[in-house]
DNA sequence: CATGAATGGTTGTGTATACAACTAAATATG
DNA sequence: CATATTTAGTTGTATACACAACCATTCATG
């Protein structure tokens, strides 16, 4: 063996396992309940909640993604009529991204799942241990931050 | 505001950006180190280097992945000779999964840049605190487990 | 104010992943 | 033993994401 590695315990495979763990419990339990929208969309319904109208460039610094990553999900999402993008008078390379009325009738229910999954998923662990959790993440974003480009 | 809800502190945000960041900058260093190899491809040689020539199968179940994922995952290392698939005489449903010789070359040197980056990612916290999101992560995926299906 | 640089989005291309439908091979059962 | 069921992999299709190349618009500067 070159290499001695547990790749179980690595950080790489429990960050990636639990990501993929939640987005696809997500996405089932959206379908059960005949909501058509995924779990990363709803990620981005979260964000354009709270801030009326934001550039596809805001979202995408709040989600931590590039700029095409964000332009393909609100194609996602356009089509499926839950976000209107409208040219920005101000500055028309922009375009200003609002959830449409659909998402109004429908993040309450959203919301309601997506906590049920969260109850589910941290249960039998502590408050305490959640927020350790949490800034672990937040410092090992924060070392890595532009260490790919 | 329908609901209330700290985007940035949701686990579904963090785990997924943090998996994302370590990909990305694995990624991206081992192309600058000329190693054609993505980082979910090294997730899975790492797993074939200990226990010569398993089944795609049980490579799906140690990391987490479904059959077709893994087919695919194996595509690529296969396309760029990590890897053969070779008829398991015993049993001729199953394929068995080894790294070629290119393979233990260069493992030593993905491994070390993989240890580096983690270094520095973990840079700052204590192996306190990453034994416990480590344990933390598990119970998570303990918990989610099967509930997608 | 005209041209060059910066900015915001889109599109091409490639990888990662899931689910469903399919094929081939092994196993179980009447 | 013949057929039905289960199992292992592959392939079709769809979403998510990155990077690079591109287009349009705005801004900066001579």
């Amino acid at each position: 063996m070159v290499f001695s590695y547990d790749h179980n315990k690595s950080l790489g495979y429990l960050t990636g396992v639990t990501s993929r763990l939640l987005s696809n419990t997500l996405a089932v339990r959206f379908q059960a309940a005949n909501i058509d929208m995924t779990a990363e969309q709803w990620g981005a319904i979260i964000v354009l909640l709270k801030g009326d109208g934001i550039t596809q460039g805001q979202l995408g610094e709040q989600l931590c993604l590039e700029k095409s990553s964000v332009s393909r999900l609100l194609d996602g999402l356009e089509r499926r009529d839950w976000i209107v993008r409208t040219r920005d008078p101000k500055d028309s390379r922009n375009k200003l991204v609002k959830p449409t009325p659909k998402v109004l009738e429908t993040a309450e229910r959203c919301a309601t799942i997506a906590r049920a999954i969260l109850e589910d998923a941290q249960n039998g662990t502590t408050e305490k241990e959640q927020l350790a959790c949490q800034s672990f993440l937040l410092r090992i974003m924060s070392n890595l931050n532009g260490m790919s480009k």
